[in-house]
DNA sequence: TATGAATGAGCATTCATTCAT
DNA sequence: TATGAATGAATGCTCATTCAT
């Protein structure tokens, strides 16, 4: 328990870290630093600077999915799940992306091991999405014919926005929710009776 | 002329060699060789390697919207425009977005004057999203009464879904625009009549 | 006699290891793990890797001097002697010499007790090889006018090319110890009745 | 010429230091410092500090060869020749052997094709002697019938002598050339007419 | 006495930047 | 204006040594 509570600090420090300055500018005595630890103790848990990045990455996938999950696996409706999910990711994305930037950003140089793991992560985030699309059409909110595909890839989309987030957010705008919501429903589109 | 043409041949090897490596790993003498120049002669034209980058980020930015700007300024009806748009845009992000990632990636070290830039072309391009969605009220196919910001929003959401897209580009997956369209115009909601 | 049973088996671990892998390349830790100890307890019997090569040496050293003392003082004839010396003295060199390579290596860095050590090794060694021309001499073998320093340099000499023999060695070529001794009696030179 | 000039500066200044220091304690900062140049200027030109080694090593067999060869190419007569051989490798060894020295005692780590060269020089230096043991034999001062390879290692090993060497060196003692030659044609042994 | 987790001094190497030509 | 040889600051990593248990 001493070992693994020492190994979780550096991941803890490093994903803080990592997250402020980017991988390259981040010191490895940096992160021993923020860990309360000497630098040499960091490399009797991990066998490199790029090991730690790679680990602290999978964590932050995992912690992102799981808290996600908890959103998805709770016995809520599904509009209100959604609208959960939605002011959840949104937070997310506004605060604490940057190590997932990272990791796109260092796209060619991160481990096949890591990217499995990321891929991996996606899918069941994209499971859950299409499991909570089946549960608008249960629930008889969604049509039954929709391409669930489809529609789980814009919410995907949609809540994933974070250029627009970033820009929204600089102007200290909030997001409605609900008219995000409506919209998805009802479409943008004149139908012929209006 | 001279100076100006070798400084866009900086600029854009550098494009191309900050795209591919990544800030970091990318050496100004990689920048120098793939122009075709000195090593030195890169210092006559930029004050430093961040410079260089900052540079081609903003003809990045620049060149991006000038892109996105000729669809959306073309004479062409709102629905067939969207899907211009958005093969354009999913097409951009699936295969040259890298340089923005590493924008986004070394968010704490860019200069403000860059990050003033980035927000004003995204606040241009956020404002061709509106238009677009006037042309639609215009054209009758969107109801007026819509939130026009909050439709700019998810279509700019829905074309920057890059993770979806990167995961979804590994399975060689086609996207349906027109299915895309359709759904933001009808949405994915029950109504009474269904 | 447990601690010196302990402090044995560290410098015999330790003559291992450094005649492996050289001074430097040579972990404390190496030599722990070898002798079937922790790393810790290394330091409860030696000050410091430094100390503790030195010390291996020494013993090296002590064994060296002894096996071949031993040849030295057997109840065996002057020639004879000669070739057992030869053999023992070629076999060693060829096996095992990189920890006294090693020593000459370090030149510098080696302290000045190790090195009176050396040169009072050297020196009973020496001792002992006039000794042995001695016996020659009144074994009516050798000429009682010679020089005894030089002949028992030139035993050394011949004894101890070490150049030659890793050359030859490589070559898996045999020394003929008959033909080594036959030379030094008769010369090489042709006398007047040849 | 320049680069040239500058690259033997950096072999000089690592031949010096090597052989003052040893492989390991050397910093190529010192190497750099010696040579009159920055660090990374070193870097320049060799790859790594194994690279400096190697090469200076490599430099260092080929002129001790070449003033071997010297000596060996003379118009000189046979025991004339053996004594300049063995003043000059006697000299050699006393004072600017550690370099070798470092090669042995770094066995494990040097590449292959040093070794190769080492191998190929001691090879060129031992076909000199059995040159030299058949200039004696042709100026009749050998006999005919003597094993040539056997006379070639003994000259071999009694000039390499340098364990003993150095012991007697910080005797000061000088050597008797002319007895070592004498031995070597007349023998210790005695005969009968003794 | 025995241990091994923790430490940080120390060094090889890289690469942005300078400047003499 | 153009160059690339020269530079040294900066950093990842190793391992001898310490010390709390």
């Amino acid at each position: 328990m001493k070992a693994i509570s020492k190994k979780h600090r550096i991941l803890n420090a490093a994903t803080i870290v990592f997250t402020e300055k980017g991988y390259h500018a981040a010191k490895v005595s940096d992160v021993a630093k923020r860990a309360g630890i000497g630098k040499g103790t960091v490399y009797e848990y991990f066998e490199s600077k790029k090991e730690i990045f790679e680990e602290a990455l999978i964590a932050h996938f995992k912690k992102g999915y799981e808290e996600m999950a908890e959103i998805f696996n709770a016995p809520v409706p599904f509009k209100e799940k959604l609208r959960h999910y939605l002011a959840f990711k949104f937070d997310y994305i506004a605060s604490q992306s940057s190590l997932a930037e990272n990791f796109l950003a260092h796209n060619e140089f991160i481990s096949v091991r890591i990217k499995e793991s990321f891929i991996t992560y996606m899918t069941m985030y994209h499971k859950k999405l299409i499991e909570l699309v089946d549960q608008g059409i249960q629930e008889e909110v969604l049509r039954k014919e929709i391409d669930r595909e489809l529609m789980a890839g814009m919410i995907m989309g949609i809540s994933g926005n974070y250029m627009g987030a970033k820009v929204l957010h600089h102007q200290n705008k909030t997001v409605d929710y609900d008219g995000v919501i409506e919209s998805l429903l009802k479409g943008f589109g004149k139908t012929e009776e209006d």
